[in-house]
DNA sequence: CGGATCTTTGAGCGGGGTCAAATTAGGTGG
DNA sequence: CCACCTAATTTGACCCCGCTCAAAGATCCG
């Protein structure tokens, strides 16, 4: 089966190979000159990387795409975000010997490894490269931040709205359609990173598509009207 | 009025004075040679800093609480978390001229100004204080990551549970007591944490007092049966 | 074609929210 | 020091959003 997300998305695929956000393709070359970065395949359903494992390096997306999901001693689990191309993983470990969460591929990924503490040194050497991972770090606990908001201020529909408009610029930063795209994930997934069932997430999605915001097919999604749900989810996710 | 939390609790006052777990003391001083490191009083209720000033310094808690709180375009609010003594506060606003959230005192504070960007400078000569940065950057994102677990997984009551011990346990870090304390912010602030309204809080804390886990008083809370409140709260947050 | 998985929809319930009122502190100024 | 005012906390009654349980499609895969 095709994965590639640019198969589904024919008009746009020609602009996914942009430069990177958290780190750009520049970086990557010049990082070869002080550690070696290897790029790793991840199959649908593989592990990135799970609780317990030694951590020993840093991930940057290539291609694919991603979830991170927190466990509890008791079992408990839900899912912490979606990483695709250009989403900088494993930052969450830094200071500690083994990673804390899961991060498994959704579909067949492509992953630049950045070895740690090698990426750190460097760091010392390349200013820059410390502003960006700094700054990668500090925009990684806003993003969080800003789903508490979310979750815990708004209601089921316009979470989903909110989840929606999220993933739509976040692809489009990537070149792709904002309006038309494919969801990586199971309802029970998006249900788990909003804090709610995945019946309630299906029925937000029904009803979004009710009133006419969007249509969905399973996991084919188009934003019918954008300016409503951004209003709708108290505008958190941007469309510029 | 008396607003020290040493103050309220004698017994154990006297080890107040610990080293700070994210930056100890150690670096400050050393930190002088390389930038002015200067201090700053907070009155409660005052602002440490606001949404939209422009950033210029990382703020690390010598003595008081405070809040900080999360603001959405449309006026909702979220209380995204506690810090006290050792605690460093304004890291989520690194590579941005102008913070993004609030930070409130809750009773009178004192706190080191780092200038920024002078400390990410001095960490390209200080490996030790790289690595102290950019763990307690980390650090505050596996924080916020289990708080999202325990918000998204866990009813009302047990999230009340989870939030005492964390209370408890990082007071304890401080030489305080784990056992009896006061609370520095009110129910609703407590409830906006939770993603609770401050009724649900209110009931949490009176049914945990009628199972006799716990005595509360307004904001004077003892911990009657620590372990009970851990296997309730999922083991969240630890006592050691 | 058949089984497993995912999604959708319905029916009914309950935890937590809403609304309202009583009670208690705490702060202020006389 | 006390009376008053304001703000915080507590409790009750009721209701509704989202959860639970259940079953029926739909899609994918071997």
């Amino acid at each position: 089966m095709q994965t590639s997300l640019a198969s589904h998305l024919p008009e746009s695929a020609r602009a996914a190979l942009m430069p990177f956000e958290a780190l750009p393709e520049l970086d990557i070359q010049q990082l070869q000159h002080h550690m070696p970065v290897t790029q790793r395949k991840v199959k649908a359903g593989q592990y990135l990387y799970r609780a317990g494992q030694p951590f020993h390096a840093l991930y940057l997306v290539h291609a694919g795409f991603l979830k991170t999901s927190e466990l509890s001693e008791d079992g408990r689990e839900q899912v912490t975000g979606f990483r695709m191309r250009g989403d900088l993983m494993g930052v969450e470990t830094i200071g500690l010997k083994a990673h804390t969460c899961d991060a498994v591929a959704l579909e067949d990924s492509v992953i630049w490894e950045l070895p740690y503490p090698p990426v750190l040194d460097a760091s010392l050497h390349i200013p820059e490269l410390q502003l960006r991972l700094s700054s990668a770090l500090a925009e990684e606990i806003r993003r969080d931040r800003s789903w508490m908001l979310t979750i815990g201020t708004l209601p089921a529909e316009q979470r989903v709205a909110a989840f929606l408009l999220d993933i739509a610029s976040r692809l489009a930063r990537l070149g792709f359609s904002a309006r038309h795209f494919i969801l990586r994930m199971g309802r029970a997934d998006i249900a788990s990173f909003l804090a709610l069932k995945h019946e309630t997430v299906t029925r937000a999605l029904s009803h979004l598509e009710d009133i006419g915001y969007i249509s969905v097919q399973r996991r084919e999604v188009k934003l019918l009207d954008i300016p409503m749900l951004r209003s709708h989810a108290g505008m958190r996710a941007m469309l510029a």
